[in-house]
RNA sequence: GCUCGGAUGGUGGAACUGGUAGACACGCAGGACUUAAAAUCCUGUGCCCUCAACAGGCGUGCGGGUUCGAUUCCCGCUCCGAGUACCA
């Protein structure tokens, strides 16, 4: 304690000598340094942030993307979203509302557990040492978080109802009767009566049919086995993205180009028992719930396109019998999905993926060898290889015939790889008249082409179109496309050979990893079956190991917890639960972040029912914010929250690319580097290669030439042709990354100009979805302006000094116009051009010499969203209780102060402005007209013409048309 | 390939529903204050022509169009960024 209290006014003392050395060089008044600590700190003991759940006021939630605490700590792109949403729950606040804005960690991740290998280090410790130092990094910026609600996904608090929720999934079914989750209990009291031949559930492909008899002389076993092809959360083998360096399965939007997105690992396909989520049950209220929350239309896009709803109908062609010697059984099909029936009588062949399960069966003697090949062929292209010859057409011919159900002709089937067998049926009918690749593939096997249409042209490429009329199509010969459709879909019923379908993209996604650091999941193995553990003895403790490495067997890590059984007797899932489950409701944990018997009470929920504004990175478009939809909608189901959408107005911030500066090292005609550095400007007049220099060396792109000797000591005798007396640096954009030396750290920012300064030059940046390079060029500005507006407050002596007089017109113009400005804008997350307008307002209030009062009052709170420290010290100054600045009110706009008698019009001739002329505003159209065509100076504009037309808009523009 | 963004001075950007393009800031140049520097303040700063002022011409990626008037709307193109990937 002693020890920590030394060093305590030690770093204080350290602090001050800094602070005074800064200011008595400078020579400045604003104390920010001085100023941003006292009220960090009194925000911090006076809970100034603490939200109730119960007050008479509206509610607003606020939400931010919570961070991953990284080792590498904040830098000075993460809080550009963290900035834009303080601003707004500020300003929410001045204006009247109970302002949830919270704060936590997804603290369960791969790089800790990645670290936790390599040092032998907990994840938990390096996890606990990443977060204190981010929460460090925050504070520093003067953040309005209720820290009091504070969540970590890696604390047994929180994940017990992460484990919790997964339970209400495995004990639930999705009921297309109600459209909606449903308990699991109902589905089997429907089972005891009426067995499942009436039911409408979202299933496993494979259920069979099972009688009330039947479900009650099945063993447990078997019944257990019917019910989890019907729970939201099940076991499936899957096809997954095995990752063999990670000893881990990766989720589809994990894997990049056949790599492990982290690392760049080879990722490879394997079947393994996963846990998965029923998501696509909810597929369609994804997808229409789109159309009722306020995002940005690119985000919405990328889940349309993600679900990829298309609507058509499944097509089953029986497969001609003669060819094929190991028949196993007569009604042999090949289903395929079709969003183009009315194509049918173009089919020239089928196609079906290689890994197709028929593709055995339908393979003659005689193409036996070309098949296999062609598999084998197939298995070694990586997904990178198969992107890169989109164009190469490739295939083998099975031998085997299938017959077109409409009109008996029968149709070669192959196989292609461009054939996805996890899309719709992995087979297709090919319209080589209608579908470019069938098109290329046909022509490439000589396969007939039939044109189906009158009007279309297939000379050289396919013609997808639907006008025109139909030949060549049987009973649909002569009708367009629309007439033809129901004549179809009849048709199909008719011959029992198909029905109308829509089909969904969107696969159901898979819930765990054969990792350590996650959730466990609450799951026992009873004969092979998983049973869910009692509730009362959540959460599951993530047990300790020895080694964060699969075991020898090849088992998840959790494999090596020693007697970690349940109830001494029943394995545990080994698998641990993905990224994404923590994420998934975490919103809801705010409301209530300590209750202890629900993961938010009722009344929470009640209060807040859902975020208003949600501010993050449009890089989760289809992971985070889809999975979220997906458990708000779950819990909606089950009555525990009440909104169908979680995130009602969406922004995404843009990202921050680092700026990096060189050096050009002089080469000599060896082409080795020499010891001479040329500035930017002359490069091209020697021979160099460039080298990336800290940016933090670096000003206004002007390189400190004896901070770069002392941070590269073997450049240290180095020597600088200069331009104008200064190393000028190369610039280029590129990712902030340590090994760029572009990255930033905020806490050096606002060591140096402070927080405030940080706040709103991040704002001044430019507009907040905008990406952008972080560049440090503009700071200075912001700066000025922050001391330009102390100084309102302050007479030459540095003294505290308002006036009680009555401000005049002019002062109150300039006041009510920030006032209006700032409202609108943060209304629509304009904060850039905010920080311009206050620069304007202190500008005219600095040439008015205005200190009045009662101005510089509401320009404070008008100013407080952006910069809270020096305006809760203005604040306290002007005689108002500390920390009342952020429950203050946000002054009134009164347009009476902005009325206007005169204008000056812009004349312009033939629209192009020539001069301006003080009109009176109260002049019409023909007074205004005669005034500007009297004018003597105008006549020369005229050039003696007449003029044909004035075009007057009242308080805009006056032009005049010779 | 498709989808969605974007392109404005030396730089970041502004111009909200078609109405004075370049606000605000950085940078740069010049000046004041200072022993000097820092800080501060003042002036200028889109480009071209002009000694300069006046005046003029050009100008929002490129080419057209609509309009009294286009950075803004329409058509075609170029380049840059993001997402996506043979979706039947």
């Amino acid at each position: 304690m002693r020890g920590k209290l030394t060093e305590y006014f030690f770093l204080l003392s350290a602090w001050f000598f800094v602070f005074s050395h800064l200011t008595l060089r400078s020579g400045m008044d604003y104390h920010f340094r001085e100023i941003e600590d006292k009220w960090q700190r009194f925000w911090a003991e006076d809970n100034t942030y603490r939200v109730e759940n119960t007050t008479d006021k509206p509610k607003y939630y606020v939400l931010d993307m919570f961070p991953y605490p990284s080792g590498a700590g904040l830098h000075v792109g993460h809080p550009l979203g963290y900035i834009a949403s303080d601003i707004f729950s500020r300003y929410k606040r001045l204006r009247g509302f109970n302002v949830l804005h919270p704060m936590g960690y997804d603290s369960f991740g791969l790089p800790a557990e990645q670290y936790a290998i390599q040092t032998g280090q907990h994840p938990a410790i390096t996890t606990e040492t990443n977060i204190n130092r981010y929460r460090e990094q925050l504070d520093n910026l003067g953040f309005s978080f209720d820290w009091s609600r504070e969540v970590r996904t890696s604390d047994p608090s929180y994940y017990k109802w992460t484990q919790w929720i997964f339970m209400q999934l495995f004990n639930s079914w999705y009921n297309l009767e109600t459209d909606k989750a449903e308990p699991i209990d109902a589905l089997i009291a429907r089972f005891k009566s009426d067995g499942n031949g009436s039911v409408g559930a979202v299933c496993d492909d494979d259920v069979p049919a099972v009688s009330a008899a039947d479900w009650a002389s099945f063993s447990e076993r078997r019944q257990q086995e019917l019910l989890l092809k019907y729970r939201l959360t099940y076991l499936r083998e899957s096809n997954v993205n095995w990752c063999a360096a990670l000893g881990t399965v990766l989720a589809n939007d994990e894997v990049k180009d056949g790599f492990s997105e982290r690392g760049g690992y080879p990722v490879e396909q394997k079947k393994m028992m996963q846990w998965s989520m029923r998501i696509t049950a909810y597929s369609e209220r994804l997808l229409r719930g789109l159309d009722h929350i306020d995002w940005p239309d690119p985000l919405k896009e990328m889940q349309r396109n993600w679900i990829g709803k298309s609507v058509g109908a499944m097509v089953k062609f029986a497969v001609e019998p003669s060819a094929i010697s190991h028949r196993p059984s007569a009604d042999l099909f090949i289903e395929v999905f079709t969003t183009r029936v009315d194509t049918i009588f173009g089919v020239t062949f089928l196609v079906i993926a290689p890994e197709h399960e028929l593709v055995k069966t339908l393979t003659t003697a005689g193409q036996k060898d070309a098949i296999e090949s062609y598999i084998n062929q197939a298995k070694k292209k990586s997904e990178r290889d198969r992107m890169a010859d989109t164009k190469t057409v490739s295939g083998a011919f099975t031998g085997s015939y299938a017959v077109n159900p409409f009109n008996g002709d029968k149709v070669p089937v192959w196989i292609a790889d461009y054939v996805l067998a996890g899309y719709g049926t992995g087979a297709v009918m090919a319209v080589p008249s209608g579908d470019q690749r069938d098109y290329l593939f046909a022509k490439h096997f000589e396969l007939p082409i039939v044109p189906i249409i009158d009007i279309q042209n297939i000379e050289t490429e396919a013609d997808p179109t639907k006008e025109g009329h139909y030949i060549n199509s049987g009973p649909i010969n002569g009708l367009t496309y629309k007439e033809a459709i129901p004549v179809l879909h009849a048709k199909l019923a008719e011959l029992g050979a198909g029905y109308a379908k829509v089909n969904y993209r969107m696969r159901d996604a898979i819930f765990g990893r054969q990792r350590y650091w996650g959730e466990p999941v609450p799951v026992y193995f009873k004969d092979g079956l998983p049973y869910l553990i009692d509730e009362k003895e959540l959460p599951l403790l993530l047990p300790e190991i020895d080694k964060y490495l699969p075991t020898e067997t090849g088992e998840p890590p959790l494999g090596r917890a020693e007697n970690w059984k349940y109830q001494d007797a029943y394995e545990y899932e080994l698998s641990t639960m993905p990224g994404w489950a923590g994420s998934s409701w975490y919103w809801y944990r705010y409301m209530d972040a300590k209750n202890d018997g629900e993961f938010a009470s009722k009344e929470a929920v009640a209060y807040w029912k859902d975020v208003d504004l949600y501010i993050g990175g449009s890089e989760h478009a289809t992971g985070h914010l889809l999975y979220s939809r997906f458990w708000n909608k779950f819990l909606k189901d089950l009555g525990y929250v009440n909104e169908e959408e979680p995130f009602k107005k969406l922004i995404n911030q843009g990202m921050i690319q680092g700026r990096s500066n060189f050096v050009h090292r002089l080469i000599d005609e060896e082409g080795r580097g020499t010891n001479t550095f040329v500035s930017n400007g002359l490069k091209d007049t020697y021979d160099t290669s460039a080298i990336h220099v800290d940016v933090n060396i670096v000003q206004n792109d002007v390189l400190d030439l004896e901070k770069f000797k002392e941070w590269r000591p073997d450049f240290g005798n180095a020597e600088f042709i200069l331009e104008n007396g200064k190393y000028v640096c190369g610039v280029e954009v590129e990712k902030m990354s340590k090994r760029y030396y572009n990255v930033v750290n905020p806490d050096d920012v606002t060591a140096r100009y402070g927080a405030d300064t940080l706040r709103m030059y991040e704002m001044f940046l430019g507009p907040l979805e905008q990406s952008k390079p972080w560049n440090t060029n503009g700071i200075e500005g912001v700066f000025k302006f922050l001391r330009k507006f102390w100084k309102l407050f302050h007479n030459d002596k540095l003294e505290f000094s308002v006036s009680d007089e009555e401000p005049t017109g002019a002062e109150l113009k300039s006041l009510h116009k920030i006032i209006r400005k700032v409202e609108e804008d943060i209304e629509r997350f304009s904060f850039n051009t905010s920080v311009s307008s206050f620069m304007i307002c202190v500008n005219e209030l600095t040439e008015l010499k205005c200190n009045k009062r009662k101005i510089l009052r509401d320009l404070v709170v008008t100013l407080a969203a952006y910069a809270p420290h020096i305006t809760e010290e203005l604040w306290t100054l002007l005689g108002n209780a500390p920390g009342t600045l952020s429950y203050a009110q946000y002054p009134a706009f009164n347009p009476a102060y902005l009325v206007e008698n005169e204008f000056a019009y812009p004349i312009s001739v033939n629209g192009k402005m020539k001069m301006n002329l003080n009109i009176s505003l109260s002049l019409d159209e023909t007074e205004v007209r005669s005034v500007v065509l009297s004018n003597p100076d105008f006549q020369k504009y005229l050039e003696g013409k007449e003029a044909r037309k004035v075009i007057f808009v009242k308080g805009k523009i006056v032009n005049v048309v010779v």
